[in-house]
RNA sequence: UGGGCCGUCGACUAAUGGUAGGUCAAGUGCCUUUGGAGCACUUUGUCUAGGUUCGAAUCCUAGCGGCCCAGCCA
């Protein structure tokens, strides 16, 4: 596994140490990470969450897990259980569990008070009016008429918009601020609006909501939340929470926004993400080309490679996009250190070892993980006809190919140095056998007289082999920006097509034959692959977690490019 | 001729007025029973123009460029 790394420095851990050094909240730590339950997470709450949790650790300090659930009509307890288990998933646990509608009474008192104080009224403009009233970027807006109504009629009102009396959309209640703002988010902000809707928890009590805005800081302000950490679009409202925090004179949150976290290749769009799912261009919000983090677990990513990246990528104020390299290279690193090697053959190619005896079966000795002494060898059976990788083979090699062609000797792994001699060819000219010789005194791979060979190639016995789906992915898009688009299209029109490839017949090594769901292998020369749920007894479906790096690959490309 | 935030190698990110460094990517070499892994080395950067200062990536001004804001979403 690999050593989580040292986190670099950053300006939110600088200022969480200066409040510490000067006793700010008698030196307390105290974060919480507050996903709204209408989604499945994906690698962009994972930088929150390793932020959330990772820096109050660091302080000492304790981190709740919030749920905002303030607008019903979009969240669903499926998201707040697919939520928990992610965040554990990812190797965290959260010290105490809330709801924003846990609050909701308190927040109705606190609405009551701000109306009391002539700071809150309600407005019977409808949400067309209120838009207009508002103005725009570079007009002020104008204030509603019934802006001025007296406490009374206020108490009154929102009292009977709690209990039921009026339709959505009919009445809202707003903070009395300043509609000259520039900061749209000051003029006259909505703090309720009415939602006959059910909600997850607290089922019919309410048909009243509160907004984010009038929900979010008092959160923080109740749970003694000492860094709020939140993305840059919020921004704009730190004076609104503030705001609230100081007409109400409770604990002062501070609230920090960083930067999301943006990949190559793919998005964070949780509603274009919902669009993939819901309009069946993946398989479901765990597909494993999706973002997310149940996709990413599919996959077969690891807590600790996505950990170790999200740190790696740090966090600063400036809208950045991360090559998507930089995630595979820490998928790999860790994957390197922990998975297991066997030998899979995904587009065979038999090869008959003419002077080998026919119905002779030996069992070879393979190193299950060379980074790791403790994993093991294992038996692998070798007979006279084997499949090769297809691409091992060439009749007629280019330039700097080193495997399998005629006259040339090549290592099996774990196996015997053998030569081609001639090729067997179909209907269509193609390649179907090869067949060679081999030299008994090279088994295991080791030639006593010295002599090298300049490839070692994987191979798995035809009797032996056993049938698996193998799907291989590429990424989701064909752009790194998939919003880039031309005129009239949407980010649909960058899907890739190829994204996945399903080889329906790969042959793997027999000890693979019983492979547990969700576990992780290297397949030798071909990269990291994860046992998937559909697997069935006696068909294993294989995920390519991400391929092992390719240097022939690359000479070859570079080649092709040149010639 | 609204407000806010932000511009450092190809990407991400450090340097808190005093040596522009790290990771990824790219390249070169070594090594290798994975053309894997590993090891060593190399290339490329402070948006522009002024100013302050002994000294500026850092502070100031202007320009240029990017992102966010006009939901009764979060």
């Amino acid at each position: 596994m690999a050593e989580p790394s040292p986190a670099p420095p950053n300006f939110i851990r600088d200022i969480i140490a200066e409040d510490v050094k000067s006793s700010q909240h008698g030196g307390r730590v105290q974060t919480r990470f507050p996903p709204e339950p209408n989604g499945y997470l994906h690698i962009g709450h994972a930088k929150a969450i390793c932020l959330d949790f990772g820096l109050a650790d660091e302080f000492g300090g304790h981190t709740n897990l919030r749920f905002d659930d303030t607008n019903p009509e979009k969240e669903d307890v499926e998201y707040v259980e697919s939520i928990k288990a992610d965040v554990q998933w990812l190797g965290f646990q959260w010290d105490g569990l809330f709801y924003a509608s846990d609050y909701f009474d308190q927040l109705y008192e606190w609405a009551i008070k701000l109306i009391k104080e002539g700071k809150a009224y309600v407005d019977d403009l409808s949400a067309e009016e209120i838009r207009q009233h508002r103005g725009t970027l570079t007009q002020p807006g104008k204030e509603s008429p019934y802006r001025n109504r007296s406490v009374e009629e206020n108490l009154n009102l929102f009292e009977r918009m709690r209990t039921g009396e009026f339709p959505d959309g009919s009445r809202v209640l707003r903070a009395k601020i300043d509609m000259a703002s520039p900061n749209l988010n000051m003029r006259d902000p909505v703090m309720y609006r009415i939602l006959h809707a059910e909600h997850h928890r607290t089922g019919n009590k309410w048909c009243i909501y509160p907004m984010y805005d009038f929900a979010h800081g008092q959160s923080d302000s109740l749970e003694k939340i000492t860094h709020s950490m939140c993305t840059l679009e919020f921004a704009d409202h730190q004076p609104l929470y503030n705001w609230f925090i100081e007409q109400l004179g409770i604990f002062p949150s501070r609230q920090i926004e960083f930067d999301r976290l943006s990949l190559t290749y793919t998005m964070m769009s949780k509603r274009k993400l919902r669009l993939l799912v819901e309009e069946g261009r993946v398989k479901g919000w765990d597909d494993p080309r999706m973002p997310t983090l149940s996709g990413m677990r599919r996959r077969g990513y690891t807590p600790e490679a996505i950990r170790n990246f999200v740190t790696a990528a740090g966090v600063s104020r400036t809208n950045g996009i991360v090559e998507l390299a930089m995630l595979e290279h820490f998928v790999r690193e860790d994957l390197n250190k922990r998975a297991l090697r066997v030998m899979a053959v995904l587009k065979p190619l038999k090869v008959i070892i003419d002077n080998y005896p026919e119905n002779k079966v030996e069992e070879m000795d393979a190193v299950n993980n060379p980074e790791d002494a403790s994993a093991g060898t294992r038996k692998v059976p070798f007979s006279r006809v084997l499949y090769i990788e297809q691409d091992d083979f060439r009749e007629d090699p280019p330039k700097g190919y080193f495997r399998l062609s005629p006259g040339r000797e090549v290592r099996l792994r774990y196996g015997y140095f053998i030569t081609a001699k001639s090729v067997v060819k179909n209907d269509r000219g193609e390649v179907v056998e090869v067949h060679c010789t081999y030299d008994p005194a090279t088994r295991g791979g080791n030639a006593p007289d010295g002599r090298k060979v300049k490839s070692t190639i994987h191979w798995v016995s035809v009797a032996h082999a056993v049938d698996a789906e193998v799907r291989i992915y590429e990424t989701l898009f064909s752009k790194e920006n998939p919003d880039e688009v031309g005129p009239g299209q949407d980010f649909t029109a960058n899907l890739n097509p190829n994204s996945l490839e399903v080889i329906a017949n790969a042959k793997i090594e027999p000890s693979l034959a019983k492979a547990a769901v969700g576990s992780r292998y290297q397949f030798e020369r071909l990269g990291y692959f994860c046992v998937d749920p559909d697997s069935k007894p006696g068909k294993a479906v294989f995920s390519r977690t991400v391929a092992l790096k390719d240097t022939w690959a690359k000479v070859e490309k570079k080649q092709g490019g040149s010639s």
